[in-house]
DNA sequence: TCATTTAAGATACTAAAAGTTTCTTATTCA
DNA sequence: TGAATAAGAAACTTTTAGTATCTTAAATGA
């Protein structure tokens, strides 16, 4: 057996990459300075020297991720678009990747102490809401359509669902919605999404 | 002390609500059956007796408020608008409160395994990400202005914010978010959006 | 109303996991 | 190469989850 010992710097990323399992497979309920220990092959007080709890230590893993594959702030992207939407696709799907290796890991890892079938239950029920949710829509497009609000033809089903999925992640993250705010996504996105894609 | 002893219903309901207690207070993490046998003045064999995980408990604590407080469904409502905007309106309030003690007790306690302190370090990190975000967009409507494809003013910030709002979301609740739908996203919303906004 | 059944609750116990202390020894740096 | 620093092993204490047993209150029904 090699008689190396780990200090610093290449500790303390094993520390990190152990933790960031962790957090994958269990979620945070699952994290506890015993297993990070364990699993990233040293031992328990040196974690507990570091950190001081299992929260602050999943922080610290996921901030030092965000670090090393750093790939770039939403506003420090090079424009090459020529039109709108061709600036608007490359700004989104920038955030689109640097979310995954951020959000995903990091909201997600901390949001969601969730294992894999209570994942699966909650994502049906997110799933019976949604058919409820379009229902609604339509009944509301059907009306405007009635009354030659709006012309005929149908809604893409993401574009029926974007002020659910809205309002839901501001409950998620615990921010106020209010109703001018509510008011002003209706006049000022949704009308004018509906127009455009129902146009008499 | 009166020698009283609860059972059945009674029972059961003292038991739901100091599980929702705990959750709102630390989450699915801190959800622990004799934590709630205590909280609930019973015992813990009462407890074990009628539930396999603390996950199954609040599952039941959940679905047992929104039994109670059903606040009908988003589909079912009278829709008295005489205006698009109106019924959008009706419909997304509904939502909104029903969602209240839907959605932030349901998913919001079962996703976010948090407590107080550690939802406000997440609301931290969030509110960077947003100043970062705003300025993407506003770089993005300079140089469509620029090029003469928007006229002058400003958008509200939260329709700037809105479809990061809208990708965090999936993430959050692990839906895939295709190409196709941020396609459809950015042609049949944030365009049109975005010139209603910034007209000529 | 009283005997019988059912289920609540108290208590003590077991098991497992978290957290702490102490000491040894590898690594670093002057 | 020797002193300082920090890692790791191991034994220990404390806490908490989970279980088993028994007593007794509440419901049921002849």
């Amino acid at each position: 057996m090699t008689q190396t010992r780990r200090r610093g710097a290449a500790l303390e990323a094993a520390i990190y990459l152990a933790t960031r399992e962790i957090l994958a497979e269990e979620g945070l309920a699952g994290l506890t300075f015993p297993k990070v220990a364990d699993r990233a092959n040293t031992s328990k007080p040196v974690i507990y020297r570091r950190w001081d709890s299992p929260f602050a230590l999943a922080i610290a893993a996921l901030q030092d991720k965000i670090k090393r594959e750093n790939s770039g702030r939403t506003d420090e992207i090079k424009l090459t678009g020529r039109t709108l939407a061709e600036d608007l696709t490359q700004v989104l799907k920038r955030f689109t990747v640097s979310m995954k290796t951020f959000d995903e890991s990091y909201l997600g890892s901390l949001m969601g102490g969730l294992n894999k079938e209570q994942g699966a239950a909650i994502q049906r029920m997110i799933a019976e809401g949604n058919a409820i949710d379009i229902n609604a829509i339509d009944r509301v497009v059907k009306r405007a359509q009635d009354r030659d609000e709006l012309g005929a033809g149908t809604l893409p089903d993401q574009v029926k669902l974007l002020p659910f999925d809205l309002l839901r992640y501001h409950l998620f993250v615990n921010q106020e919605f209010s109703d001018a705010e509510l008011a002003s996504v209706i006049d000022d996105v949704l009308l004018p999404a509906y127009h455009h894609a129902l146009e008499h």
